[in-house]
RNA sequence: GACCCGUUCGUCUAGUGGUUAGGACUCCGCCCUUUCACGGCGGCAACACGGGUUCAAGUCCCGUACGGGUCGCCA
């Protein structure tokens, strides 16, 4: 029976959780996922003075919205705990006494330095293949310190330490770490220990190609649900930045990427962001999901955009479902529906007012209206008020919609008619009707 | 500067010696739609450059250029 593969992902919380390490998050625990494997979440927090709270806090949530659960690690079982650095003290303190009875360490200044051997390093990469860096020439890698003077360990002992006792089976790490994988390969040798397998990914860069920092649109995480992402679009944007599946697909739910994912299939050189495509991908996930479930993720867009939806809302929002590509967009887009008569769009106004038949086909059309015995079939009151008038229906259709959403765009007419219903569709028809004679 | 990784349409990518270099986003047409969007069809558009190797190179080798990464008592 072959090792079950365990893999983590080791954030620092400094800051908020980049999207970099959010798609080194999702290969680790895709590759964990699809063989079966653990995912272990390790809070990589020493350095206290840039730690916060805030940031722990982000991590989580966005590993959580992104639909990353772990393991092992905060707020989850495991044996290898604790999983936040900062209460591993003990732990580095033996292995650093291990390391010291090796020999290989020497102090200097104060602080502990590890004596690297001084011959080439070879590592396999499972996406770089095979790296060799010279080791021959101290002064290109000085020997490294590995315990500060105030009796800290530093990162790299840290790091390798925790992967050798949560038993990692695979590290897959941004490529920022492939120059440090020669020196944890050195200090697991001298630990007489055997080294995880190593992924190196490479970085997301800008739309323009520059370094992604924190600034950065779609730098953050929680921007994302912010801009009204789903997180299944999210993971899978992600997931095609430096990752292909070989064929033409690419619209994947998680499950499936769970099942098409390989560390074959990641490619080697940097990729940037397509805004475009990312919001065409968020649009094709709202298409896929249930009237239901498009309803309820718009809901919170709509409530915080001062909104109050009414019964009639799971209609409402299905009307819209297939024009939007992100949920922020709801709200502006049923706007109309939802307030006390209308309010034109400048553009949609003028372009009515320039047909002059429109206000009196308007005004019959809402009488034809109020003489309908019932709301069942409206559009038939309008085929046969434009007939009436010499007219073709399409010639009523625009003004119609105009003077029920202000738009020229939106819903198709025979829901705006259904939701809004026949009183305030007349309402509305009128108010237009006298906006227009008006002006 | 030294060392490491990379380079196919504007962008994400397929391609592992012989292809009309394929798909997707964007953009532009057309169709569907009495709106918009969705959907369908079509179009524009790429192998960084120079040398090799080979009957044959986007695919292999060497240089150059360009991009990225790393060179801490940060992680």
């Amino acid at each position: 029976m072959p090792t079950p593969v365990r893999t983590r992902f080791a954030p620092s919380p400094t800051g908020y959780l980049h999207v970099g390490g959010a798609r080194t998050a999702l290969f680790s625990w895709l590759f964990a996922r699809k063989n079966g494997g653990q995912f272990i979440l390790r809070v990589e927090d020493t350095d206290e003075a840039r730690n916060t709270e805030e940031a722990r806090n982000a991590i989580f949530s966005g590993l959580r919205w992104l639909g990353l659960d772990w393991d092992e690690g905060h707020e989850a079982d495991g044996d290898c705990g604790p999983y936040f650095q900062s209460e591993r003290q003990d732990i580095y303190t033996r292995w650093f006494q291990k390391l010291q009875d090796t020999g290989r360490v020497y102090e200097d200044d104060g602080a502990w330095r590890f004596r690297f051997e001084r011959k080439p390093i070879t590592m396999h990469d499972l996406v770089c293949g095979e790296v060799t860096i010279d080791y021959t020439d101290a002064s290109n890698t000085p020997d490294m310190v590995v315990r500060r003077s105030d009796g800290s360990f530093v990162f790299h002992f840290v790091n390798v330490v925790d992967d050798l006792e949560m038993k990692m089976t695979h590290v897959i790490r941004g490529e920022d770490h492939l120059m440090n994988t020669p020196k944890h390969l050195q200090l697991i040798e001298a630990l007489g220990e055997t080294p995880p397998a190593y992924a190196h990914i490479p970085l997301i860069m800008n739309a323009d190609g520059s370094k992604m920092s924190k600034r950065d649109k779609g730098a953050a995480v929680h921007e994302y649900p912010e801009r009204g992402f789903l997180p299944a679009a999210v993971v899978n944007f992600i997931a095609l930045l430096g990752w292909s599946p070989k064929d033409d697909s690419e619209l994947f739910p998680l499950s499936e990427l769970i099942d098409r994912f390989s560390l074959e299939g990641i490619n080697r050189s940097p990729s940037r962001f397509d805004w475009d495509k990312s919001m065409w991908l968020n649009q094709q996930h709202l298409l896929k999901l249930t009237p239901q479930a498009f309803a309820e993720a718009a809901l919170p867009y709509v409530r915080s955009a001062g909104l109050d939806p009414t019964d009639q809302f799971p209609a409402i929002a299905a009307s819209v479902q297939e024009k939007v590509q992100l949920l922020a967009e709801v709200p502006e887009a049923i706007r109309f529906y939802l307030r006390e008569g209308v309010e034109f769009d400048p553009a949609a106004l003028e372009k009515l007012a320039g047909n002059e038949s429109a206000p009196t086909l308007l005004a019959s059309l809402a009488t034809s209206f109020r003489a309908l015995p019932d709301w069942s079939s409206p559009k038939d009151a309008i085929a046969a008020t434009a007939t009436a008038a010499g007219a073709k229906p399409g010639q009523l259709m625009f003004p119609l919609r105009v003077a029920l959403s202000g738009k020229t765009g939106g819903p198709d007419l025979d829901a705006i008619l259904t939701i809004l219903g026949r009183d305030e569709s007349i309402r509305r028809i009128e108010q237009t009707v006298s906006t227009l004679q008006n002006a």
